[in-house]
DNA sequence: AATCCTTTGAAGATA
DNA sequence: TATCTTCAAAGGATT
């Protein structure tokens, strides 16, 4: 019963071709997986997941219909031009356009900063490192049921919120409800195309790079992303599609809303300091912040 | 222990 | 509608 309910899940989802409309889906659509091996860096689902598509017959897109009748439309960016991605901050630059700034963290050369990034150099016929961002794999749980496995998006409440001893008495309706709102897990946001790239290449990264900050080598993977061809970020948002479709479908009432401002900030004044003159530059970055040189580190330390 | 740092993209909030 | 803000992951560094 909840395997048939996850793997409906993911049949309902794995099959349903791309929503029409212009901007949705980058063409021509990449095949998303085959048998044989993929190209090196190419992510890889799951062969639960090959399995059971090729077991389990598509849906009637009547279903779908239905789901996005209810939620916004996907936004899957449009890679027909390849900085045209989004309308978001990495919109009309054209793809020459060079770094605006050194990487806070000193990087070496074969680490990427301003480098080509050729494909990596696995031995011929060495496996291929699989695509193992849980939510497409087997994990993925149904809420409420009691053998589920827990679905990664969840995750249980920390209980922060939950009120001290001396307090108890003193608990009022609406405290109690926040506390039991506290006490539900939470359910994280679907992890979008770059988050899953992340995901996939930061173990190769830290080998290559012998990093462990996360910083670091998240600067070195927004510099790899960018260095992708636009087919290969293509696999990377239908993946991320993907991943909030099966979302919507597993968590059909969640919205972003349910964990906005839940987590706390330090200050906002001092980040609002810190990023000064306000708005995020075409690579995501603040001007001041860009504009500051980098700290010298001799590449020997790399 | 909690938060920051750093990245991009999605989506909510706000002007 | 355009812009700003928050949060997804990660783990060492900082508070």
């Amino acid at each position: 019963m909840y395997k048939e309910t996850v793997y409906s899940a993911f049949n309902l989802l794995m099959h349903y071709p791309p929503t029409s409309g212009a901007g949705q889906h980058p063409q021509p659509q990449p095949p998303l997986h085959k048998a044989s091996q993929p190209p090196h860096g190419v992510p890889q689902l799951s062969p639960l997941y090959e399995h059971f598509s090729s077991q389990h017959p598509a849906p009637a897109p009547a279903d779908i219909s239905q789901k996005q009748a209810v939620h916004r439309p996907l936004q899957t960016p449009d890679l027909s031009g390849f900085y045209s991605l989004t309308s978001g901050s990495m919109g009309q630059l054209p793809p020459t356009v060079s770094w605006p700034s050194p990487p806070l963290y000193p990087l070496s050369p074969s680490c990427g900063y301003r480098q080509h990034f050729p494909a990596p150099t696995a031995a011929p016929g060495a496996p291929y490192p699989r695509f193992t961002h849980p939510s497409l794999m087997l994990g993925s749980g149904v809420p409420g049921h009691p053998a589920a496995i827990p679905h990664p998006a969840i995750v249980p409440s920390s209980g922060k919120q939950e009120l001290q001893p001396y307090d108890r008495g003193l608990k009022t309706q609406a405290e109690s409800k926040a506390e039991k709102e506290a006490k539900k897990p939470t359910i994280k946001k679907p992890l979008n195309a770059f988050m899953l790239y992340m995901k996939e290449m930061r173990a190769k990264v830290i080998a290559e790079c012998t990093l462990k900050e996360s910083a670091a080598i998240n600067q070195i993977l927004g510099r790899r992303w960018h260095a992708l061809s636009r087919e290969e970020q293509a696999k990377y948002y239908e993946l991320a599609r993907k991943e909030r479709q099966l979302h919507m479908q597993l968590y059909p009432g969640w919205s972003a809303r349910d964990n906005y401002g839940k987590k706390k900030r330090r200050s906002r004044e001092k980040h609002q300091e810190s990023t000064a003159g306000g708005k995020r530059n075409a690579f995501g970055t603040y001007p001041e912040k860009a504009a500051a040189p980098a700290p010298f580190l001799p590449m020997t330390v790399l």
